[in-house]
This record gives structure tokens, sequence and C-alpha cells, in this order.
DNA sequence: GCATCACTGGACTAACTGGTCTTGAACTCA
DNA sequence: TGAGTTCAAGACCAGTTAGTCCAGTGATGC
């Protein structure tokens, strides 16, 4: 990969040493001016061969640090949010969702209240079909704002992210979402809809999104098929305290 | 807002931790000698990054004693990890647990894979069954490293909260949690256990717990009855700079 | 009430790091 | 010959680190 002689010559020696275990993973290279030195190149011919090893992920540099092999162990996945669609395509599958209902209408009282909004005020609601690669796997049922997304009301969401579609369309970025999840039974809709047995296990997700200001801008009910979703997220915690 | 790679990663960290709720209102922060061992940077980067978080209002100081988290908090309370004894007191009920099974064996593939040990290194096999006023609501599957946590093997953990018990004994603190749920359907050994029918929804929550260092302890499955449990989380979306 | 002592953040230094840029020597090739 | 490329060498910069020393805090024991 390397172009130049010399460079190559660098970069072969490096290698030579990674692959001997020289270096532990997760230690620290000997500063460039040392590598360059022993080495017997400049410092730029060497920084090109360490350019090299990084695009090959074999080291890892930080900025006024020095470079570092990577640990073969590496971090674990941290617990974001990541939207139906996100999920999805980081599967390499193909998100799909079909609108079944999308109206605007009155707030409920509960609603209100965990929306902080007047009663009654109006929200947008959209139940949609999610799949994934064409099988079903998830009926959302969302309450949304409208003050707070009305471009929302009548967009197409058909096959498309809401995250998205909000930050676009309404300027609006979800940064939290308070998450519960519990187990249920499928009923005769949903077991309809998701094509399964009724009496099915799912997974019942109930969701509040706020705004980067702590606003909160929907809440939804997601119901996934108990054998399509898995949800993860990292727990911390607390520091013993009083 | 910090600037340079590594004093943001710092604060990156720190923020995550604060959003995590690891550190409660009002507590102290360990010693900014103790942090920066812990997130591997210097104790100068570490209080660049300190400082952008004081001004943030997310922190404060107080020479000579320690950084505070400030008590004015008015958002919900963040996900934190709770130990089912934990949740069953700030229900305000009485959590029970009965020992199914509590034995040394050899660890598998998978579970020497998530724990980080030799395969068939030995751990700690322990089924409870987890009950709140008496009335059952949970079978804990949990496999513990044992070389990490050698006084838990013949201790009695009946009706004790395996957390406490940890950290008592054995010293180790779990500091985060990954957790994973999906809903399933009971078979005939857990509906019998949970008192429920064949085939009833159940919230089955697999985890992964570290300590502080990142060292993973335990790993366990939770089947909760779907009509007695809850699982609530904050998610947070990664904030879209890259 | 007092002295002690471990621990805390505060402040500062010297050395080192990679990032960037400039200059010039050595070489290749039309 | 002359243009273009490769590489070496060096200087400078801002970020980072390890370390030292200091003064204030708070718990302990007398």
């Amino acid at each position: 990969m390397a172009r130049s002689p010399v460079t190559d010559s660098a970069y072969q020696a490096l290698v030579q040493e990674l692959e001997h275990g020289v270096h532990a993973p997760g230690a620290r290279l000997p500063g460039e001016r040392d590598l360059a030195e022993r080495l017997g190149v400049s410092r730029v011919t060497l920084r090109v061969a360490l350019t090299t090893l990084e695009h090959e992920g074999r080291l890892e540099r930080s900025a006024q640090r020095g470079w570092f092999v990577p640990r073969q162990v590496i971090g674990e996945p941290p617990s974001t949010l990541q939207s139906f669609t996100e999920m999805a395509r980081a599967r390499g599958l193909t998100p799909t969702a079909a609108v079944l209902v999308q109206q605007v209408r009155a707030s409920t009282l509960d609603e209100a209240d965990k929306l902080r909004i007047a009663p009654s005020a109006p929200v947008i609601q959209l139940d949609r079909l999610r799949g994934m690669d064409g099988t079903p796997v998830c009926v959302d049922t969302i309450a949304i704002v409208l003050d707070r997304a009305p471009a929302l009301a009548d967009a197409d969401l058909t096959d498309r992210s809401l995250y998205d579609e909000l930050e676009r369309r309404c300027g609006v970025a979800i940064h939290r979402s308070a998450y519960s999840v519990q187990a249920a039974a499928a009923d005769e809709r949903l077991a309809r809809l998701l094509g399964v047995p009724v009496g099915s296990p799912v997974l019942v997700g109930s969701e509040v999104a706020y705004t980067t200001d702590s606003t909160p801008i929907l809440i939804g009910v997601n119901h996934y098929r108990g054998d399509a979703y898995r949800f993860e997220a990292d727990l911390y915690r607390p520091t013993s305290s009083a």
C-alpha cells in the first residue's frame, strides 16, 4: 500500500514489529522522533507509514499524546437512542413504514401532562406498521405536539425515519428519550398486523422524547414482535450516595 | 465545547456519567487524581474538562474539598442500574430470594467470551427465585467469575442483594451493566416457578455487569413476569457532531 | 480543645507529543 | 538541461503529561 521505497521500508519495519508483538495492545509507541531515528527515515516519511497503518486499523493516533496499538477488545457499544430506521440500516436491512393513521386531534389529559401542553391542545396522531425487509416487526403509535412540529401534519412518512423528518422539516433534534419496556400478549389487532398468533409475546416500549432543551416533543408506544426485537441499554450504577 | 481531542473525550465521558446519574445530585465526585486515572488522562487535562463543566453549570467546585454535582436538578430521574433489592425497597416492598442452584462449574465458550476469561474457567452458577412481598416475580440465572468474587461461592444468598454482597464480601462494585431485554413466552419450568400459565409473556433481561475498571464480573439472565415488571431507561441520542 | 495527618483541589514547571510548515538536497525523467 | 518528485532536516506550535509544592479541609485521637 505504501508508495515509495523508503516509505515502504519504514512501513514494513513497523508491520514486523507489530506482528511480532513488540508493542503490547494498548501500549504507546515511542515518539515519532525516536521511531524515525531508529528506522533511519525522516519524520515526514515515518508519518506516511504511520498514517497508512492507521487507515488499516493497526494503529491509533492521539494528537499530542502518541501512537497506540489498538486493544483487541474494543469498546462496548454505548447505550444510544437509535431510531428504527438507523437500527435496521445498522443490520443491513431495509426499513419500511406503512402509515395506518395520520391525523391531527386533541390531546388526552395524560398526553398533555407528559408533553407539558394544555389539555386538548392539538397533536399529530401517527400510527405506523414498521417492517424490516418486508417483514412486519413493530406497530408504532405516536403523538407529536403539533405546535412543535407543524410541518409533520401532512408530510408523507411512508418508509421514512420520523427522527430524520423531524430534524429536516422542523429543525427539531431529539436528544433524550425516557423509555420503558414491558412484555405483554398480542391482542387480536396487533396479532393480525404483526402476523403472529393472538397471545404471542410482544415487547411494548413506551417513550417520551425530548429535544436538546428538555422540551418533550412526542410520546410513542411501540409494539414489537417478541421474537424480532431486543432492547439494549447501558445502565450505570450511581456512586454510593445519600 | 472542549476543543482538543483528549480534553474533549474526558469531557464527554464525564457528561455521560452525569447524564446517566452515576453521580447523585449533591454528591462529591471522586478525587481528581482518581478520576484522571480512570479516564486515562492527566490531571491537567481532566481539570480543563471539569472547568468546562463548571462553566456549564453541571458541576460545582469547592477548593480543597472536591467537585460536586449541583442539587438543583429539575429533570426526570436518570436511568440508573438498580438491583432487584433496591427496586423493591424503593417501592416499599420486601424483596425475597430463594436459592435454586448455587454451584461452581466451568464456563461455557459464550460466557468465557463475554466475561473475558479462559473458556471453562470456573464460574459460580447462581439461580434464584426473586419475589416481592412473597409473590414470585422473577427467576434469575447468574454466572459470576469465581476468581473475581471467590467469597461468593458458598455465601448464603437467600433474601440478600447480590450487588450488596459482592461489594461487602468481595470489594467488587458494579459500575455499569450492558442490559438487553426482550419478550418471550414462559416455558413449563418458568411458568411453574412464577405461577403463571405456560405461554404467558415474560420479560427476559440479559445483563453483563462491569466493575469500575471495565472488567466484566458477571452475566445474568432475568425472567420477569410480564405483568409484574417494567424496565425503564433514559436513552441519549449521540450528539450529531461526527 | 488541640495537634496530627491523610487527603483535597490549586498552581506551576519542564519535558515531551504529534501537527504543520519551510527549506534544501538528491534523485527521476522528459 | 530543467522540471518535478521524494525525502531529510529543522523549526515552531498547541496540547498533553508527570511531577512538585502549596494551603485548606476534615476526620481521628489525645
